[in-house]
RNA sequence: CGCGGGGUGGAGCAGUUCGGUAGCUCGCCGGGCUCAUAACCCGGAGGUCGUAGGUUCAAAUCCUGCCCCCGCAA
């Protein structure tokens, strides 16, 4: 691992991976992120999570939206090769992929060429997918469809959140790159393209819309749904006309009865009637609240209460 | 100045309209009952009611400024 690399990302989870990867032993020459951005209710300029940890490590930052020819003379700069590329948040056109000589490698978290695009973890939560994984791939001009270096799948664990999930699927892209970067570098990996090359859904990101609860549909789908918005955007449904988060509930054994939506107390767990089975809350937020145990929120209301059709 | 909700013992809430003894469901500590318990009974500790001023005989409550948290929107 002589030789250096260019390493593009955005979120927290690619400045873990950047930190991995300075903390064993790879050369960056470059960091290419996000601009930053305005953050929260305040709107505060914010630098993405990838810059701080990049600055935090000493290392030249160039924030960009697009890589266009401004960036690509930036990269020509270092005379970099290879670059990595960990939930950057922009798609790679003709130029950007021919600035580099050995190309631009992507940590992307299922198993392609299932769920390619933007949330590939959320996704496969929302669809009871037993298995997913992480796969790293030599970016090409489509969306995700590049030439496969090597993946690594992992099993879903039952009450798996979204925010786990990528936690640990994090993990396992840092160990995988720190064993195929060498061979990348050196130019000796092999690369297998994608099979099928068509046929699976796209990730497309979730929007608060499809973070909304439908208590007629069952328990389990709710459950998943739960899981795969947690924590953002954040499963919600409305009580008294107020937004009311769901972050943690499970499908639990029981039978269903009384009208769809309507939360009560049995054997101290708060649950809510759907459709199929029975929804256990266990952790909420009603609106203008911090996020607090289902327990505790129930103690303040007198249950049962129904959540609006 | 984007819209809105909120700050009351460790937790979640009521009380604020119409000023007058700090309440409820839990938790915690001690004791009792029980084969036993997260169950039940008895007792106890723990709160400058976000903060700074103002009005008043008297402020959690009315008036003003400020701080903090959150939902929506972006």
């Amino acid at each position: 691992m002589t030789e250096s690399l260019i390493f593009a990302g955005t979120p927290a989870n690619a400045a873990a991976t950047l930190e991995y990867l300075v903390g064993h032993g790879f050369e960056i020459s470059l960091v290419i992120t996000r601009p930053d951005a305005l953050v929260g209710r305040k709107r505060v300029l914010t630098p993405s999570p990838v810059a701080i940890s990049a600055t935090k490590l000493g290392l030249e930052v160039y924030k960009t939206d697009k890589i266009d020819n401004a960036a690509i003379a930036k990269i020509d700069e270092t005379q970099c090769s290879t670059a990595v590329v960990v939930a950057y948040g922009a798609l790679l056109k003709a130029p950007a992929l021919a600035a580099l000589s050995n190309g631009w490698f992507n940590l992307h978290y299922s198993l392609l060429p299932k769920w390619r695009g933007a949330a590939p973890v959320q996704h496969a939560i929302l669809s009871g997918d037993k298995t997913t994984g992480v796969t790293l791939f030599k970016i090409d001009e489509g969306l995700d469809t590049g030439p496969v270096v090597a993946a690594v799948p992992t099993q879903i664990q039952p009450g798996e959140t979204s925010e786990r999930l990528l936690s640990r699927l994090t993990d396992l892209g840092c160990t995988l790159l720190s064993q195929e970067l060498p061979r990348i570098l050196l130019e000796s990996n092999q690369l297998t393209a994608q099979e099928p090359a068509d046929g699976y859904d796209l990730a497309r990101k979730l929007d608060r819309a499809q973070a909304q609860l439908d208590w007629s549909s069952s328990a389990l789908e709710l459950e998943r749904r739960v899981l795969a918005m947690n924590p953002e955007p954040g499963a919600w449904a409305t009580l008294n006309g107020d937004t009311f988060k769901i972050h943690l509930a499970r499908e639990i054994a029981g039978s269903s009865n009384g009208p769809v939506g309507t939360v009560s107390q049995a054997d101290g767990r708060i649950v809510v009637n759907t459709s199929a089975g029975v929804l256990e809350l266990l952790e909420v937020q009603p609106a203008g609240k911090h996020a607090m145990p289902a327990k505790d929120w129930a103690r303040g209301v007198s249950l049962p209460v129904r959540f609006d059709a």
